[in-house]
DNA sequence: ATGGGTGCAAATTGTTTGCATTTTA
DNA sequence: TAAAATGCAAACAATTTGCACCCAT
């Protein structure tokens, strides 16, 4: 009885938690595409309309940051704390977590604007790549 | 005779130079929708098709940058030598070019990584928008 | 039996392509 | 008359939505 109960339970979320197991378990932003990709595996016949939903629903509620970058469809992470910004392989195509930011952006900003946030992305060849 | 020639020979350019006309005197990069609409109102009746190719083709011959910013579609300016950012309003979704940039970015690169080129992006509501 | 979660398929949006026609040289 | 440009409509890719259904409460 007991057993069967813990099975219901988990169907329930099975599909949900998919898609949150694999945000969090990658460590770096991945796109949609990926992320329907791998939660397909672990859950098969996952459909695409339920990725989505699940990704948008973690937005809103804070637990997934949608990471957008210049040329790249949204990618997704566990939220964290910390700022930071992004490497971008430009042959693999995945991305890196930058340390560390640069402060003194303000001095860019048009006169009489307000800077509400910024973005700074690097492109480049990643280590991975360059090895080869 | 020559008026007819004139004529012809400014009905074979038209269309491409609608779409050129637009992209360089906004003197601020544009999406492809507001290229589009405009283009039309210069020169009615152009299909989407041809703003596509030509500015397809224009950025491959180097006249024209496409310009790609976090959340945004893709957008079009003249190409110019200097190496600039942008400044995007929140509010009204306009872009403006930045003077200027930090020299300092390699002090983030991941280790064994190489930078190509980088971008900034600076998010935040215009002085336009303030105003009201 | 009520309501949230789900998959499917249709709708949407933005862009590209194929093709027949027009225009040009 | 051969080559380039054009418009239209179909194709496309990524995402969203409508809807009927399943399943847990």
């Amino acid at each position: 009885m007991s057993t069967e109960l813990f099975y219901v339970v988990k169907y329930r979320t099975r599909q949900r938690d998919a898609v949150l197991r694999v945000v969090t378990e990658e460590g770096k932003p991945l796109s949609a595409q990926k992320i329907i990709e791998r939660a397909d595996q672990l859950c098969p016949g996952i459909g695409a309309a339920t990725v989505f939903r699940t990704l948008k629903q973690a937005v809103e509620s804070g637990e997934v940051s949608k990471v957008e970058l210049p040329g790249l469809a949204p990618h997704y992470e566990i939220a964290t704390a910390d700022h930071h910004h992004f490497f971008v392989c430009e042959n693999c195509h995945e991305l890196q977590p930058l340390e560390g930011c640069l402060d003194d952006l303000s001095k860019l900003l048009p006169i009489g604007s307000r800077m509400k946030h910024h973005e700074i992305v690097i492109f480049g060849e990643c280590s991975n790549c360059l090895e080869r």
